[in-house]
DNA sequence: TATGAATGAGTCTTCATTCAT
DNA sequence: AATGAATGAAGACTCATTCAT
């Protein structure tokens, strides 16, 4: 009886990774999609076939377009937050200040998400809202942690300039990809590493 | 004759005039639907009822609602060329590096526009694409030109900053646009004036 | 100046009939296309095809669906209601008793509608319900006139006799559409006659 | 051999049972969802979910929704009839003139079913339409019986009156499950009770 | 038997665009 | 130049039904 349970459990475990296995095989077709098409031009259709399987299968596994896309907002946030703080574990303090760039540079599809940050978010649940900011925030304060590690500034000030860093990253890597930064001769990386080598230059100085 | 000819300029004239004001007043109606709705969400019977028209008379100014995008998107960055240029006339040497933050602050509804940059702008006819990067460079010349007179920095030097500054503002204008920069207890104004305090301040020690 | 309101008058009133004449044809449309195949089996291309209409023109005179019930509902009852008035204006007496019966022979895509009121109207603009609960009281007042009017019952009998003739009659038209009249034989106008016959004669005697 | 062949015999027929006992149990929870969300509204995994199903099983029971409705149909009539017969068993004559009445009232779900017979049962396989014809007839029968003791009337005249009978109840279920005689302060029962009453007290005077 | 994931046709509805007036 | 009714091609979503397990 006991092993009758236990293999049951066991079952249910199985099953459990298979449907989380497909929903993120959903999200990662929904990811590519969206970046291409955008979210008003992405159609279900299309993120079905590319995840492999018919329309009318994708809302076995979510509630419609919008719940994809809050996931996917979530999960992004989620990894960028995971990618600063391995770094920040690593005690990779240069790599912290830059893992934002690197984060989305590794993974542009996840930059087009931030699309969604230009209209605001306001017709997200509430809950997957206040998970994203958290995350946010949590990947923020990280980044000025790793600011008053370089430059000995006061928290308050290492809070600015994390999210002046951020802004900064931001602004290259939207740029770049629009084309704006190639048709100039400029390599996002080496903007990058400037405005921290001022960064960390000055309040060296 | 010679005054038929004259008169026929004159109208000619007005004529084009006209059009031009009535293509300037869709270009409005259009710019704050886009803004509230995004492309994909605005649709072209809300512009032509805001700019007074019924739906089928945009097509008398425009082949349609791409072409008016487009028309919208030269038509922000001849602004902000023009922004930054008066400016740059007026020796406003410091207004000049704030100027991109400052237009689109002034004129959030051209923020939205960035949208586009953010798909490319590959469905763009060539010559509003080759027209736009004109005034962006054209732009962004004249801001390395206030980074040099402020700091005496390298051409290369201060092409480099001019874009960085560029991407700066981009970031923060749309963190903040996002709500992010609220949630943070951060105003741009004030992130804006540090980054170009570091700036000036580095090269002037 | 009094002429050109006058013809801009002429000319609204005649863009209004058209407008309704619009309306009523689709609505013609639409009775017979829910008469067929009912509420939830008609398909808005049918009943626009049926109207001589492409699919989406029906959303420029209704909201959805559901309005096109509704108003259809609304309607019925209304032509039911004009149709007991004639009667009794008429002091045909005899006819009023029986003025449901021949409205819905008369015109038996209304009778479909009727399946509406087997799951009740909830989901129906409390507005057109209390309309529609109008119409039916008035009618049923009719009626109970009538009654009065041929048997000399006191109010309260002559109400629950106007209600029992309702009844009667709805049910008689319901079988006989189902073809359970014609299968026993039955005429259903012997029956409702007989009935009739029976109610007078009684209080008579 | 003998007893193998018997124990075969026992063993289908407990499987005959046992297959009869699901397909009830199924038709429970079809004739529930039905009356709750009519034909059209109610989809098969509901059924199956409210059955203790999955959605494939249903399949090994019936060849469709279709056929479930077919079933429910001829089962309602069924049970309408036994109803009626085990009144007239007793010899309960009023009881039989108002067993339309009372069997729907006690059994509201099978109310909806008459909605099939708005729209006529043309698609229904000619064997149920026969077989439920049947039943409705054996139980008009019994009707048109229990008028001819209560009266004294003829043969053809208790027919026409018990087709009357039935179709007054009709009506009378079917107005009070709109919603409608709640409206207008009556009780299904006292119109029932007048009518029956009329009927049998005419007859008698 | 039973499951339930997968299918894909079918539904309502929206909206850019056209064209007769 | 302007209108606005009409179009019809999508798109999101539902659900009866199938089938491999």
């Amino acid at each position: 009886m006991a092993s009758y349970i236990a293999t049951n459990h066991r079952r249910d475990a199985r099953k459990g990774t298979l449907k989380a296995f497909k929903r993120q095989n959903i999200l990662d077709a929904a990811r590519a999609t969206f970046d291409e098409q955008g979210f008003a031009g992405a159609n279900m259709r299309a993120i079905a076939s590319r995840a492999g399987y018919a329309p009318g299968t994708l809302y076995l596994h979510y509630a419609g377009k919008e719940e994809i896309y809050a996931d996917l907002l979530a999960d992004s946030l989620s990894r960028l937050h995971r990618a600063v703080r391995d770094c920040a574990a690593t005690a990779d303090t240069h790599g912290v200040l830059r893992a934002p760039f690197d984060h989305y540079t590794a993974h542009p599809a996840d930059l087009s998400l931030g699309a969604a940050l230009l209209h605001g978010t306001d017709d997200l649940p509430a809950e997957i809202e206040r998970q994203m900011n958290g995350r946010l925030i949590a990947a923020l304060s990280l980044i000025a942690d790793a600011v008053r590690a370089m430059t000995g500034a006061s928290e308050p000030d290492a809070n600015l300039e994390a999210i002046n860093l951020a802004a900064h990253q931001t602004g290259i890597l939207l740029l770049h990809r629009a084309g704006r930064l190639n048709m100039l001769g400029f390599a996002p990386d080496a903007l990058v590493e400037r405005y921290i080598g001022r960064l960390i230059g000055d309040q060296a100085a």
